[in-house]
DNA sequence: AACTTTAAATGTCAAATTTACAATTATTTT
DNA sequence: AAAATAATTGTAAATTTGACATTTAAAGTT
């Protein structure tokens, strides 16, 4: 069979735009880019799409290579296609947004591409047009954690409701009334209460919980509204 | 400035799923693909991306080629990418759906893709993944328009209730209380009452409405909730 | 002119959900 | 034993939703 004549031909990437919570704050993983242009400088993770994969697999394929992690949530945001995007050649970037505990997050002992967790709000200038993904991460984040239980893939298996409050309060940048929010969590069934407490942060100290799996994956695409008017999101 | 070396290139092209409405069954726009391979077989409209294109203007592009309509509605579904797609060679496709005014469609004079409009649910075998690419369509139809204002890019700029009530219906295959969603949807503000009636369907005739414009644009992106619980939609 | 027909428009009440707001409790530290 | 701290829980008013039937405007018919 023939190939489709007179037609540009052009590179295609996937780039991660890998969120993490620390107890604290929303977070961004990023690395320093290994070879030119713009080598050295601050990127999202990213790579080629090779002959042989869907774009998921090459997605996975360079989260799992930064992070060591697999099965992690991950979605396709949108390809960002800008003819002179990349200065050297074209390439169309498919950009995918994934989600992980960042306690499971281990640098990798090869520390090939000098990765560093950075704030949201305090990141640095990144390459290309990343921090436009980055941007529209954050807005498809805050856009599906208001109806969907998303926010639950950046906590550990265990977390207390004080602490998916600080989560919501930091995608959000917003405080909410503890009352209503832990009503409006626990009344999507999705939490089972466990007998420990994390003893940390508090004298009383905090339940745990974890989620019921069942539902989870029952509901997860279910409309729970999380948050209410979450402003002007896309 | 060197070129990167040792990567796969590959054919880039758009998708469009057009979606009208007729006053009774969504439509979806179909071509006959005129080119090999599957030539003659239907399929969505699209087009490689050209040198110097994004991928925006690539899509409207090829719907305005199709429909000589500017100025759709249009967002960016997805980019599908499996290594065999397309027989023939490596193409990437970005799917893109819109949303015309059926009415405002005039077959182009040179027929030069023998288009025509099919009923959703009686659409005829597509080629390659183009069938995914509808339903992951319709999906997102159906998800962005439970809960945004999206319908009326379906609708003449005038249109009544029961037209209205008729599409949502159309959209969700089912039924909805008359008296419920009338209130639903003028409670948005969205909606003008005009002076004069359509009297075309009933003896009694229904008022015209128009959209605000104003608060159109300020409320696109708002979480309006015209149908509640749209089933397990992504 | 009165009556019939058809679809549009509108109202109400109960239930569920949301919002705003504060007191109590478990535990550690002093 | 008292103080301090953060977790947990309650309630009443307002709003929204869901279920349900009647009235109304206009055209057609007798």
């Amino acid at each position: 069979m023939t190939r489709y004549s007179r037609q540009t031909r052009m590179l295609v990437a996937v780039d991660c735009i890998i969120f993490g919570f620390d107890g604290q704050d929303l977070k961004l993983l990023l690395i320093k880019r290994g070879f030119e242009p713009e080598k050295g400088k601050w990127s999202l993770m990213g790579g080629f799409v090779q002959t042989d994969e869907d774009l998921e697999q090459a997605a996975a394929r360079t989260l799992t290579k930064l992070t060591g992690l697999e099965g992690v949530y991950m979605e396709q945001l949108t390809a960002f296609g800008s003819p002179n995007r990349d200065p050297m050649e074209r390439t169309l970037s498919v950009a995918y947004f994934a989600l992980i505990d960042i306690n499971q997050y281990k640098q990798q002992i090869t520390d090939e591409y000098k990765a560093e967790w950075f704030p949201l709000k305090d990141a640095p200038k990144l390459i290309f047009d990343h921090a436009k993904m980055v941007e529209e991460a954050q807005a498809r984040l805050r856009y599906k954690a208001a109806i969907h239980p998303l926010l639950f893939e950046l906590l550990p298996t265990r977390f207390t409701i004080p602490q998916l409050q600080i989560l919501f309060e930091a995608v959000y940048d917003a405080g909410f009334d503890k009352r209503n929010f832990s009503r409006k969590v626990l009344s999507t069934g999705l939490l089972v209460k466990q007998k420990e407490k994390e003893r940390a942060t508090s004298k009383r100290g905090a339940f745990y919980y974890k989620l019921d799996k069942r539902k989870y994956s029952a509901k997860f695409h279910a409309f729970l509204n999380f948050v209410s008017d979450p402003g002007n999101l896309k």
